[in-house]
DNA sequence: AGGTACATGTAACATGTTACATGATTCC
DNA sequence: GGAATCATGTAACATGTTACATGTACCT
């Protein structure tokens, strides 16, 4: 139940049409709710039918026509509601911790290069955090009010968070590669 | 697609019931993997008629009886292909992430509980993965023959990933619960 | 006979993925 | 007018979740 609610994140931050969403969830949304452009068309419509969002006024809405929504008071007021609530931290599904588990059972053959694969994607994913951050979250030098530092600070923590899981997988990568037995082939 | 796999690498491990899985899955397989009963009874059936497992002889299966599973010859080769190719790094979606950016717009009234709340799960699922690890993985001295070491130095690397990621959440947690505006009650 | 733990399952629904369909706008 | 891009959507399917149903075994 968490998609209508980063929908209403970021339709809050600014309102925006369907595929200006699916943009925006394959960058900095994504980095920790991902979703394709399908899901949010379907989203956009029950969160529109449930009275939480509207479509901006339009002279005859067209199909091919480029359609904004934007978040109703109604709506506002589910995003505080969820927000203020909590939930169990869900699960975890790693498929590449999977796949180690199973190459312990059934041999090794062809992990070291998919180690290898993540480990770059991971090294660049990396590099992308930092630069975003060294672009928005300069070294301090700049007090803006309180209530613009407290969104920052939030957003920052959420950046962090990337940047800190992201370095983590790396080291991890490179640990595990090192210790892994010669490719058996 | 990776459920019926986790299910071929238990059964590899060792063969179960249904009830026996799920067990599993709720402790090592599911620190990477989660599933809920109902997944395994629907997944082991879809892999008995796909003949990659069978249902070990018993005397008339009886609904509410035990039934044990054990991995056929091409369930085996099922899971080494599988285990041989490779997937993108799923996309994240961590929903207290979100929450902290749905805060940052609709403000922080019960985000500090809620960390407080993932805080001492996170601590208590660490202290659950060093005490296996200080069981099941104890400073090496015991040489054991290649073929099991391998095995083991795989399993102990799925481990540390999970040490790795917990640690690193406790260490987010605390910065960012440190880091955040007074509550604004 | 009643309760509890063990054990297997069904049904309904919610969410996520993949493939495809359709129209509008712009540039050549 | 054809190709590329922007933009919205449908359909079918796979996966995951929640609630419930049913039977066995054992203990009291």
């Amino acid at each position: 139940m968490s998609l209508p609610h980063a929908i209403l994140t970021a339709l809050l931050e600014k309102p925006s049409s369907g595929l200006e969403l699916t943009r925006r969830f394959d960058r900095s949304i994504g980095f920790f709710w991902s979703a394709t452009h399908q899901q949010i068309y379907r989203e956009l419509g029950r969160l529109e039918t449930a009275g939480l969002i509207r479509a901006l006024p339009q002279d005859a809405p067209v199909r091919g026509q480029k359609k904004e929504y934007e978040v109703l008071p109604a709506g506002r007021v589910e995003l505080e509601r969820w927000t203020a609530g909590g939930d169990e931290p869900k699960a975890v599904r790693e498929p590449l911790l999977l796949r180690l588990r199973a190459a312990a059972v059934v041999g090794t053959t062809g992990l070291d290069a998919e180690l290898a694969r993540h480990l770059a994607l991971r090294r660049a994913q990396l590099a992308d955090y930092r630069e975003i951050e060294r672009r928005d979250f300069p070294p301090s030098g700049t007090p803006a009010d309180d209530r613009a530092a407290d969104g920052d600070r939030l957003r920052h923590a959420v950046l962090r968070a990337g940047i800190g899981l992201e370095t983590f997988w790396v080291e991890w990568l490179t640990e595990t590669r090192a210790a892994l037995p010669a490719d058996p082939s």
